[in-house]
DNA sequence: GCGTGACACTTACGATGTAAGTTTGTCAAG
DNA sequence: CTTGACAAACTTACATCGTAAGTGTCACGC
């Protein structure tokens, strides 16, 4: 009793913001965002869910801070390499990022308050086409369809819920049975020539579209006068 | 008494599942996605919640019910027009949809079971790259890239929360005290110089973004010879 | 010893989706 | 006219959610 109750209470380890922002990541990682709740999440922390608010300012703040968190994951552009290579390696790395925390897209594209790793990157990237020698009208045009196209295609990735390519045909097996092949031939055709095909990976999709667009930018630029 | 209570029961037309579908579309529009509780829905109707799952399975069953009411008004790509002009047009329907109803984007991405409708348009668009000689893989690429394109602007678009053009400079001042411009320099610039400038109009850089990825599918499609 | 401030805990409230059971209006068959 | 059946609306109840408000309970500087 004179000592410091030293088991019960000076077990826990401080807990914080960042540690609470953590934990809520492996939390969503694991069971999906659905499952991260202030209870819940306290729970994994050893606390009671209102002690998070000595913390962090809600759960919106929360939200906001793993999306954020995610961002510190995606590398900047390099500042060495040409602004083409550079804009495709931070590419793949976003969506490497997005692949690793399935939630992040969705979260990324509607949280309206951008945290500090947030807006750095994008100061980054527009700062790496504008050496470029990029106008700032082109520069919001790049940025504009590159980002939308990155966004877009993990949503739209996330969704076809086959992750490993091992369970691909299987599960295209599966929802081709649930669509009626002759009310749509052409679907149909789709899922078993393309997306049932052995060793078919998503991921190489991806790289076509940014490909596409990143010579379409350099084109246009060439055209419009290096 | 004989008749039939005329006024107290007779006054409620009959409910249906378009009709909750179509009420739940009008509220998500009117007071945002966040305002549709199957408590609140049942009101507009004149009717308790629970009476709602005689037609309804569920909230689930609601949501997916709208994203494919929405997927309804986008129209088809024409089947006179080439492929390129068909896509075009699509596109930019399915945009108008998107901005119509600000939800919808989210909810169609997130959503893992399609309807009729999403099932007749998306057989549509591959049915008219297939017809224009795109060979199973090259229409695969191509859907993807252009619905990931799509589907990623209208969600960029609508976190920019000025609707618009006339209060986007105002908003975009707020955003930028925000800022630190010393801090994120490109940003700044790209604010100042860009956004804020009068009559911008977001919705050009949809049309940006889209033609560059309809002319490299051009591109594409010529040099793997036609 | 005595605040004092940081931090965790407890209790409580209003929303929400929906399971389960009850009432009511309509209509065809006896 | 009565009766029975069925559809569809209503009522009640519950678990779960975010979080406002208030209550300990430490360690530390005076």
């Amino acid at each position: 009793m004179a000592r410091q109750t030293d088991l019960s209470t000076k077990r826990r380890s401080p807990l914080s913001r960042e540690r609470v922002l953590r934990a809520a990541v492996v939390l969503a990682d694991a069971d999906g965002i659905e499952s991260l709740t202030m209870r819940r999440l306290g729970q994994d922390l050893g606390v009671e869910a209102m002690s998070l608010y000595n913390h962090v300012a809600g759960k919106d703040d929360i939200l906001d801070g793993i999306a954020d968190l995610v961002f510190r994951e995606i590398g900047l552009p390099l500042a060495l390499a040409d602004w083409k290579t550079a804009m495709r390696l931070r590419a793949i790395s976003a969506r490497e990022a997005l692949v690793r925390h399935p939630w992040a897209s969705s979260l990324m594209q509607s949280r309206t308050k951008p945290g500090p790793a947030t807006l750095r990157h994008h100061d980054s990237v527009i700062g790496t086409l504008r050496d470029a020698r990029f106008t700032v009208d082109m520069t919001a045009h790049a940025f504009s369809v590159m980002d939308s196209y990155i966004y877009g295609f993990a949503q739209q990735q996330q969704n076809l819920t086959y992750s490993t390519s091992e369970e691909a045909p299987v599960v295209a097996q599966n929802i081709l049975r649930q669509i009626p092949a002759d009310e749509y031939p052409h679907l149909a055709e789709m899922i078993i020539q393309h997306a049932m095909k052995p060793g078919y990976d998503y991921a190489k999709e991806f790289e076509f579209g940014l490909d596409l667009i990143l010579d379409g930018l350099e084109e246009t630029q060439r055209k419009t006068g290096n």
